[in-house]
DNA sequence: CCTTGACGTTTGAAGCTTAAAGCATTGCCG
DNA sequence: CGGCAATGCTTTAAGCTTCAAACGTCAAGG
């Protein structure tokens, strides 16, 4: 890439998909209104933690899933809780113990399961970098009213609701 | 991983951040259900076009921008529609020519620019994977009644406004 | 005890993605 | 005409992600 580029500033993903003859346009409007303005979000989010911290959104997922369990989790938990593989985790949980962010301990009852946990340096570093990301959900949203807020929330629900229970009959 | 252990049915994204202890939980929550809902979507679309055609999402956006656009597309113009950069567009061109579902032609006009379009192959090859796709976003969707999905579909709109406007001013 | 199956993690191969640097071409402007 | 910035694309290095296979451990049954 000659210049960044400003992804934020293309064209759209829109009504990327074309073509199809059937009904259910509807459904596929919404679909990619729903993932552009996620993208939109998560680029932005995914430049300022780069910028800001020098640091990646799945290295700060991990972080904030470690200080909102508390007390330490698997690696397995946290493939269950941040919804990607189980080899994922374990590659993000190197780097993040290489650079001294996390440290990690063999569960005494279980030989197999390794917990982890935030250190001082990583419960410190995480605060700051929460409290940068907060603000910025905050601005990126702003733009909408707080009734607005409030409805698109209990829609979502909803929408992720019959989600769980679609993929609950079909994945085989 | 030892089974595929189904990520569409792992715990929750929600809540993933805890700690700030600023107002602006409001935006956050928000911003919390609507990557849940797109990234169970998506993991689920992936999943389908791997098993059902061999095939990846950005391969099949690909092929999406191109069928849209009828006459052909430059790189450059591909990676603002897909919103990607150009170096990956390099790439997923680089394999979807392999495959033989798209060509390339340096533009006349312009000798830097090279114009991807379908090959007759290629034009098969997506109407089948995107009859299967619209079917598939109707399906995981289609728990939501009309009204909702069209209320829905309003208010995404408003917040993509908002977001671009929020992105014009900050992005530096 | 020993097998068998389940579970937790790791490894390896392949693909996706980005930022940054570099190359070639174009178009403008003095 | 001669720079020179902008544009279009490719390359490179690093990281993220997945699936599948493999390894070690556990737990229950025979």
């Amino acid at each position: 890439m000659t210049a960044p580029e400003g992804l934020a500033s293309s064209v759209d993903a829109e009504t990327a998909l074309a073509g199809a003859p059937e009904g259910h346009k509807d459904e596929l409007r919404l679909w990619l209104r729903l993932l552009t303005c996620t993208t939109l979000v998560e680029t932005e989010i995914r430049r300022r933690l780069r910028l800001a911290f020098g640091t990646t959104l799945p290295r700060f997922d991990l972080l904030a899933q470690l200080e909102r369990a508390g007390s330490g989790l698997t690696l397995g938990e946290i493939s269950r809780r941040m919804m990607v593989s189980n080899g994922n985790v374990t590659g993000l949980a190197a780097r993040l113990e290489a650079e001294g962010l996390i440290e990690r301990r063999t569960s005494p009852a279980d030989r197999r399961a390794q917990t982890l946990r935030l250190t001082q340096r990583g419960r410190r570093e995480f605060a700051r970098q929460s409290a940068a990301h907060e603000g910025w959900i905050a601005e990126l949203l702003g733009g909408l009213s707080a009734a607005d807020r409030a409805t698109l929330h209990r829609l979502l629900g909803r929408a992720k609701a019959g989600l769980r229970a679609a993929l609950q009959e079909a994945p085989p």
